[in-house]
DNA sequence: AGGTTCCTTTGCAGCGCTGCAAAGGACTAT
DNA sequence: ATAGTCCTTTGCAGCGCTGCAAAGGAACCT
């Protein structure tokens, strides 16, 4: 049985196809008996309306698409859950992409490549791009992106205050007693940029307390995963002078770290304190539980999506510009010790 | 600048808009001139095709969609990882929604709503339906299964042997020493068919080796996380007489149950064993690392790819079957002890 | 009563592509 | 040279919807 359409409930309605569509759209102003007439036709054939035919007359998908490096890093997977009912609430289909942080990849998307027709946005989380590379994009694609870059004006940028965040529990660390305190996850070339601002994070809070930075332990890693944060804390502890705090640049790490310090015997946080950063669910159910700064996932979700239809929806170019989400310091057992939560 | 079209790109090459066409797709033969002069042409004008108008004239839309209860449950998220690159390879583009295992939107989902057209088929992995519920979809869209339902032969169905290595499982328990092992994951409801088929594993293990079941020892779980794993082992540790083993329905369960055992300074396994299901990531980095049933999530990616893609491109009804993707008992140290991996 | 205004409904054209089947051309066989 | 064959290229129509602007009608005003 073929799929009914406009037509065939326009006359079955005794009306215009246009008049169905206005009905089906809710559009202008309709009379209560046309639109009573309409609807009896529709619910009689169980007409829906093809959404491709709507797209290819109207131009519009229909669909954002979310790119993100990796779908199971705990992290992401949160955000995309919060995303997607943003987006669903919004009227928008999500898309979703991972690009493995591949530079080749993520520069495909944002180029100009077919698929574009079929997202009328992105919200993209960009991992191997650097910030210079974001500007070779299609400057046609309406783009929201999240994480540590910077707007350059032509995009809009949603995230928490790194700098700020990272000063925070590094402050912690040193309010509990940290002295010698190391840091796993920085990255010092151009991709880098958001184990960076926790970097200099690190260092403001060292300054503000007057001590100093002891550069040997600001370790770097090339990945923010559980093997990394193992693999950095087993480095540490090898020391002649280990470290009896450390600020991880995700609860991934954190949870590394965590793991190989209690495998050596040692007690976290009596003998080191450990601090994550992103609140994922792992984080509040290990033993000990883990420390972290806590972005809230939500809001950016919200703000990345309203931005994105605003951009979607503007005819002339909207200024890019910095929104800020909030985000909450949890300190938990990895620094409060047991008797915490 | 407008966005150009076949139709421009034929002017330029001097040929029909049909030949574009031709050229574009890779249909037909065309010759060796004739598709250089038109490859020039889309260089020089930097045509894209446009999918939405494709997708018009096919009535296809190149989407599939697939629907998982939870995104940010880790074995969830490890699935859609290896679906998403078998679909792209397909030429396949994935949409995702989550339904929170809501049995009305799950519903909503597979029955004959507008978003229909978005996709030109589905993986499901139902949570609120029951095997009932699925017969009631619109029998029109290809539909393959993942999970514990069985197939009724108007849709695929795409699992590892449950029964089988729920009873490998539990068999690795009684190997090691277990004689009172508990169950914790018991859905004895409709929609439950998922546990029940571990619970039957339970009981065969229990059979093949000559021990007695207690039934008290099958503990009921509304889902399948943490907090149900730490809950259900508290009641468990609180009985005057408790397990010496624990078969856990997910890892999430497992990695609850273990942070409870220790919070209470039993020692895992020598005290207790536990082994879980589903081979997250985590259980490879938790301590102690957690025994699993390990199923290839690849394959079963694949196989459910490949099978809603023969079924969308089949003209006449596709019998529906169960595939079956392989799947390994992996000890670790939360059976092993810690000289395990 | 005639003219205006305002709101509802309509008709037309076209979004950019592909399915279908036929036209055109080159080549082979008789 | 003519007919037949085969391969490449083309034209047409239409997928089902919406944007636009105008037509049609009712209500209101003078």
């Amino acid at each position: 049985m073929r799929e009914s359409t406009l037509r065939d409930v326009a006359d079955l309605a005794g009306v215009s196809p246009r008049t169905v569509s206005n009905v089906v759209n809710g559009y202008a102003r309709v009379t209560e008996t046309t639109r009573a007439k309409v609807e009896r036709a529709i619910a009689e054939l169980g007409y829906r309306p093809n959404v491709l035919a709507r797209n290819l007359a109207t131009g519009r998908s229909g669909q954002i698409v979310v790119v993100v490096p990796y779908l199971d890093t705990p992290y992401f997977a949160e955000l995309l859950q919060a995303v997607i009912p943003a987006a669903r609430k919004a009227g928008y289909n999500v898309l979703i992409d991972q690009t493995d942080g591949d530079r080749e990849h993520e520069a495909e998307l944002i180029g100009r490549g077919s698929r574009r027709f079929l997202f009328d946005g992105m919200i993209l989380s960009p991992l191997g791009l650097s910030q210079a590379d974001l500007s070779i994009r299609d400057p046609a694609l309406p783009l929201v992106v999240l994480g540590e870059r910077t707007s350059d004006g032509t995009f809009d940028h949603v995230g928490i205050d790194d700098v700020a965040a990272s000063t925070e529990a590094v402050g912690h660390l040193i309010a509990i007693g940290g002295r010698r305190i190391a840091a796993i996850g920085d990255q010092p070339y151009p991709t880098g940029e958001a184990a960076q601002l926790r970097t200099r994070g690190f260092r403001a809070a060292h300054a503000a307390a007057g001590l100093p930075v002891d550069e040997s332990l600001i370790i770097s890693t090339t990945r923010f995963n559980r093997v990394d944060g193992a693999t950095a804390m087993a480095a540490l502890l090898d020391r002649a002078d280990p470290p009896d705090a450390v600020f991880c640049y995700s609860d991934l790490v954190a949870s590394g770290a965590i793991h190989t310090a209690l495998q050596r015997g040692l007690r976290v946080p009596e003998d080191i304190a450990v601090i994550g950063y992103d609140d994922i669910e792992d984080g509040r159910y290990g033993r000990p539980t883990i420390s972290t700064i806590s972005p809230d996932k939500k809001a950016i979700a919200q703000l990345a999506v309203e931005r994105l239809i605003l951009r979607i929806g503007s005819a002339k170019p909207v200024p890019g510009i910095e929104l800020r989400a909030p985000h909450r310091l949890l300190p938990r057992q990895s620094t409060l010790g047991a008797t915490a939560e």
